[in-house]
DNA sequence: TTCGTAGTTTGACATTCGACGTACTACGAT
DNA sequence: ATCGTAGTACGTCGAATGTCAAACTACGAA
């Protein structure tokens, strides 16, 4: 009944020092991608890549989340069959500090002024 | 001797409510758009075309001011045959208050950290 | 071991992007 | 009226992007 062991799949992230602000931006300027990490943020904690009910394939949603990863916005870890995504908050807060928090308060901006919570 | 006058050649920007974050960070998420930004944030005032020397040609400079203009990131009007660039900080920090100078100071870190004054 | 669930990989496709060159327009200065 | 400067428009090109479908892999549960 426990959860899945974490599993040593390889799954490439940046190091802290090779995230670019430039990869960052381009990045979130998806609205599907910029979705998925509002959600994470509201969350606060780590989500499987099913828990999100995208309008897109599998394929699709595999594609959009490497992207966050390789772009340093996301974490991603095996759990099982499971793949946990997470805020790199750490890094992202120490490279850019009150950067993430104001993206995600111009989202949030947006998305009320726009009609839809 | 004085500055030729404001001309009337149109030029369609988005309207305030229009600005859509996405297209900001789209508009940010390519270098040289971004150290465009950048130089004009400094100078707090408006700049020609042709104040920035940037590596590419003349058409592809149009192209990279005409996605920042049409993403509401900046102003442009004509005044002779220059054409000035200005932030739209007002409608910008009204929108999403605090995301500009994020932004601005994301983008100013990592110049430091990558060594590039 | 067999099955189902979660996600990947590959290849295709249409679109967009960043860059170019050439020909062009608009305006100020001479 | 002519010239030079600033920038545009258009067409092109190669690379990247977002999407899909189909075949596949990895793991847990039965």
């Amino acid at each position: 009944m426990t959860s899945p062991a974490v599993s040593s799949r390889a799954l490439p992230h940046p190091e802290r020092g090779e995230i670019r602000l430039e990869g960052i931006l381009h990045a979130l300027s998806d609205p599907m991608r910029l979705q998925i990490v509002r959600e994470l943020a509201a969350v606060g904690d780590e989500l499987s890549c099913s828990h999100f009910d995208l309008p897109v394939t599998k394929s699709t949603t595999t594609h959009h989340f490497r992207v966050l990863r390789e772009s340093g916005v996301i974490r991603q870890v095996y759990q099982g069959t499971a793949k946990m995504n997470g805020l790199r908050r750490d890094d992202l807060d120490d490279l850019f500090p009150g950067l993430l928090d104001a993206l995600l308060g111009a989202a949030a901006r947006q998305a009320i002024r726009l009609g839809s919570g």
